[in-house]
DNA sequence: AAGGCTATTGCAAATCATTCTCATTTAGAT
DNA sequence: ATCTAAATGAGAATGATTTGCAATAGCCTT
């Protein structure tokens, strides 16, 4: 039982907010839009509301437990957040994700942000591609 | 007259047009989002239809005269192409923005996706943070 | 275990950013 | 000056997200 996560985070354990939880923890390998989340509840059969899934999705990005990314097309994504830092790669044609972490990159940024008269607080680094996942629906053109 | 700028681009040099071109390059320092523009449009004294800024922008982006971003926030912002990639230093006080490139980063993330088996198609790296000016409205505070 | 107080939820209406429809206007060719 | 297709303006439509409010469910106290 997670609820124990959720009171750590300061937040009540109630049945929304430990399903969405859940629902996170089964699809920790993407990055789920509310509208998935939602979708996700229903066919699970919880009659969650799609307003409480951005509720949660709200709290728990508040409380650290979610990250929310703009990645193009219109709608946030969200993702249990690690804990650790890092970025991203997310193929263009099925939208998978694969994370990663390079040192190098990491040290010039902080590098260039302090050349620059900036205190960095954060930075975000995602790049797209075409997959060669053999179930990717991509299209052989560029 | 910069009217040749738009009919080489494939684009009939119409007044709404020639305005947006004009407001975007009078802040070459900055990301307007559509609203901005047409504020800015509005200030001028043009009575353009904000549907008509979002048109334009997205004729823009796809005549290669403007790239549009998704930062943090809900709304997509746009810059003219300068036609060197860059990335881009955010002010999260004043929104003002630098740019830089960094071969060793560049470098580094062709070296990343090709690891993934991607095949990179764009890119997006921007850092966030608090920048010095002295005329940044920033809360000394983090 | 029961009661109550407050946070949370569900639903619908409201908002925001953006796009679309369509009648009217305009740039550019004749 | 005229014509025609493309472009514009205003507002309706759309999709994502937020908010208002009455009903409900955690959690604390008894």
């Amino acid at each position: 039982m997670e609820s124990d996560d959720l009171k750590k985070a300061g937040l009540k354990a109630t049945l929304p907010r430990l399903r969405i939880l859940s629902i996170l923890e089964q699809n920790a390998d993407r990055h789920l839009s509310a509208e998935d989340v939602y979708k996700a509840l229903i066919e699970a059969g919880d009659d969650t509301g799609l307003a409480t899934v951005y509720r949660v999705l709200t709290q728990f990005e508040g409380a650290g437990l979610v990250i929310r990314h703009h990645f193009e097309g219109g709608h946030a994504v969200f993702e249990l957040d690690s804990g650790e830092h890092h970025d991203h790669i997310v193929c263009v044609d099925c939208a998978r994700v694969v994370e990663f972490i390079d040192d190098t990159i990491e040290a010039r940024q902080t590098q260039i942000a302090r050349e620059q008269g900036f205190r960095i607080t954060d930075h975000s680094l995602v790049i797209y591609g075409h997959c060669t996942r053999a179930d990717c629906p991509h299209r052989d053109a560029d």
